[in-house]
DNA sequence: TATTGTTATACTCTATAACTATA
DNA sequence: TATAGTTATAGAGTATAACAATA
């Protein structure tokens, strides 16, 4: 076997990290991506394009920047993203009789029926992970999370 | 005010990514890491090199596997990453007498006296979000993330 | 033969500055 | 003047393949 495994070994004494929000949340994302990405793999479809699938499926015909800030996307960083989904045939610009500057992003008659496949193994991964917390302790997770991004809780 | 903040808006409906684990970590990530890349700005140093030095400190003479691999980071990828911290005379590499191919890591007195000023910055750090949770919700939040990265709980 | 550290490289993610076409 | 989208570009983070020195 000639390649690192990415999971710490938790042998080693990391000091203060082990006690750090930050240091325990990156290695739970890396866990989770990790999974995501083995999920959808053969999808040829990552993290940030599934968020933006569903967001159209949820929010048909929100401009860009809409979607790009409602994931937390740079504008500047959501064109190629999206530029690839288009591409793919999966998503498409239209345009926006009362600002011919903006364009309408909806998910293609393909988008949504690759994105209801999608969901079905997102769920098995979601379930994964579920699993390890219990439901009540997902849901006591999601909302510290949330006040993690929450100044109204500083 | 010319960038778009990173902070989402929640106006717009997300659909069922609001209830995805790996989504709500990814939000959670980005807001403590921006505040500790904010925390940690001036010093120049960023959140893996830290939890290096960190490492260092509590576990002085480790090989560089070891380091890596407590950390979650492939020693392809360590070594530019310790190059800086060797070139900033934060650390160094040692030699280790029983194995001429491996390289004991240690911190140099600089660093050591570095870390404990960031020591400093990074508890205030930590307490801006251990306020947002409680001290009971984060000891609550570092049980539920460990347990996400764990497979034992699968 | 296997392991430690290393180099080279590529792809993704994220960030800033500057442009265009509209408003 | 300001805004929506875009381009170009640069910096991190992360991945694989292959190598030299040593075990």
């Amino acid at each position: 076997m000639s390649h690192t495994n990415l999971a710490p070994s938790s042998a080693v004494d990391v000091g203060s990290l082990s006690r750090l929000i930050g240091f325990a949340l990156r290695r739970a994302q890396t866990a989770v991506l990790q999974d995501f990405s083995a999920t959808l793999g053969e999808e040829n479809i990552r993290p940030a394009q599934y968020s933006v699938l569903e967001v159209l499926r949820a929010s048909p015909g929100l401009r860009q920047a809409q979607v790009s800030a409602a994931l937390g996307i740079k504008t500047t960083n959501f064109v190629p993203l999206f530029d690839a989904l288009e591409a793919a045939g999966l998503a498409e610009r239209r345009a926006i009789s009362a600002d011919r500057r903006a364009k309408g992003l909806f998910l293609s008659e393909r988008g949504a029926t690759t994105l209801a496949r999608l969901h079905t193994k997102v769920a098995a991964h979601e379930a994964r992970f579920t699993a390890r917390l219990g439901e009540d302790g997902k849901g006591v997770l999601l909302g510290l999370l949330a006040r993690l991004q929450d100044p109204a809780f500083g």
